[in-house]
DNA sequence: GATGAATGAGGTTTCATTCAT
DNA sequence: AATGAATGAAACCTCATTCAT
């Protein structure tokens, strides 16, 4: 009482107020879904108040908002690097692809909460997370175009359909990767980098 | 009572009770997921009281694992046949991975569901549709394994990782499939297709 | 399936479907008490359907109404024999004492549900039991008020606050007795009606 | 809201929020039985709304709770106060038969509660309840055994017997004692209390 | 910046009972 | 005599959010 109760979790050690809660957010929403875990058991987690969640988030709706924000960022300035090396097309296809994969497994929890419960989000933010994500697909359906014009890669397959093929495996890893087993993020990312480029060559 | 109140709507006119009401659930769960749609607006869409549905059904999680079953158990029975043709591998794989395609498209809204919104159901009933969903894959991975000792496919990708790279662009289906868009499911399935047996051709 | 399916239970084997509705309401009333005591629940250990409890009782109070009957006439008849007996009034109260305290026991399950489930009566049927019981409180009291006025009995305290006093010891044997313990229903009423007589003893 | 919507009754008058729901509680519940009283109708009766009383009160459960540990431990400091009095053993058991009966009487609504839903609770709860009533048997029963060893009181009947024996009494106040009637709580305490230390003399 | 009591709408589920067969 | 699908009211409880302090 003296001095607050610190009853607080792992979450609570260090940070700020909001990067305490966007870490157990984060956690949370990742275990068991946004819809399943109550304001409560975020602040509880973060060792906080509601009252002073309401003072940095506007909504439980935000926190899930800011989430997604900040791995899609990173992603997206990592992409505008890589398109913009220079580099054989497919070199630069395949280093994309990989770090894909390797920033969405450093970031697993952001990938689950991502592909399973962006539909929850209120749809004017919804509108705003999906243009930012468009806005990378399109970068990177840009790479794929250039490397079917150039003869490098077979043109019989829709560039945008080649996007959505591979953002399937982004979208999955979430559900079968385990940070425990045998394959690291680089692996991954080398293997399926691998067999995109791969299925890409044109056919003979 | 002789006039009887025919509040129904959509789903109300066809089927019995619990027909009506897993093709309103399918619906509604694909529209706005599980957790944002309640059972009132489940039982309204069919045109029945609360008290029928839980007469059929033990719960709302009853109802979702419901959707799931029918899907799964139809692909899995596709699959199980295509596997047992007496057909080169290569083309073995391609039939399967294409009619995976071709079937999630046919049956989008349950798609969705599936991957959205299997986190939500009973830890019990969890585990009984992962089961069913194994079962699918080591299947499914028994060809492409088979394909790498044959010389067929190259082996210098792990033969799971190969599934669960495929396998998340069917997840990914209900993301972005349009139904009154240009392609068809077949026109996706063969595409999907040729890019994972491209992929798998050995590397010289 | 050939002769339908027995998946009856305990209560289920003898007797007449009232009956087996009876004994079956009988026993979960007393274990879980009325109100957490489903009609449901009752027709399956009953082995019957709903539709057959209906048939024979008119609603679920007719059941708890039933149950308290058959055991409330027999205890007046037990009393209006022993009242009349030619012995000193005495031995006959004490006589009565013993024999409500033993026939309690031996259906213990109807006087849990008595003295627990009785205010949830409906009003019509609360004030037929309260009558009956009435009537066998008022011929204890009256052989009460005999040893009073011979001089048997002390008369410095009412005789319908010694009924009042010993019934207590009635109600509470659904609380504390066990068939299993060491003390039979000879015993506790034998020592209950010794506590009483011993009580009612003249006070030099 | 500068009006405020005074919708309240009786309880809602003065007190804190928790007092008025434990006292719209306890009335509510001994008059109509625990599981007949719905949360709506209690929190009417307090003037409050249903968050407010599953802010302070972990279930419907947690209420009744509440009220019996209320006069539970009453009951026992006073009976830990006599016992441990410097005077012949039967004036303590007097005096202590009188109290229960007297503090029962002046919480009718408690002990009617408490012997009539006390089953109702959930078992931890249950366990927790009958461990404190339990401990106060035990000091009533080494009272009685004191005084059989003493040879004041009678030994032919075990001291538990005698326990549950008056016990029943306490139990059976609800029943019939009216508070508009003509015996007050101290009136009845004395008479009962006057039964068993007559009914436990050495028999001659 | 931060608290935590209080709101009130809405959630899932249970249940006694009815009635056409 | 007996069935079991269907009703509809009411039950307990949860939750995101607000606001006086």
């Amino acid at each position: 009482m003296a001095r607050g109760q610190r009853t607080a979790e792992a979450e609570a050690g260090r940070g700020s107020v909001p990067e305490r809660l966007l870490r157990a957010a984060t956690r949370l929403f990742a275990e068991r879904g946004f819809e399943s875990t109550s304001v409560q058991e975020v602040v509880a987690a973060a060792g906080v108040t509601k009252g002073a969640m309401y003072h940095y988030f506007g909504s439980k709706d935000d926190l899930l908002y800011e989430v997604y924000g900040r791995v899609l960022r990173m992603q997206t300035e990592h992409l505008v690097e890589i398109s913009s090396r220079d580099a054989p097309v497919a070199e630069r296809v395949h280093a994309a692809a990989s770090d894909v994969i390797v920033t969405s497994i450093a970031n697993l929890d952001d990938t689950k909460i991502f592909f399973r419960s962006m539909h929850q989000l209120a749809p004017e933010k919804q509108r705003s997370v999906r243009a930012e994500r468009r806005q990378y697909h399109e970068l990177f359906r840009s790479m794929v175009e250039q490397g079917q014009s150039e003869g490098v890669f077979r043109s019989d397959v829709p560039a945008d359909l080649v996007v959505d093929y591979f953002f399937g495996s982004v979208h999955h890893l979430g559900t079968w990767y385990r940070q425990d087993g045998q394959l690291t993020g680089d692996d991954v990312g080398r293997h399926f980098a691998d067999l995109l480029i791969a299925g890409l060559r044109p056919q003979s």
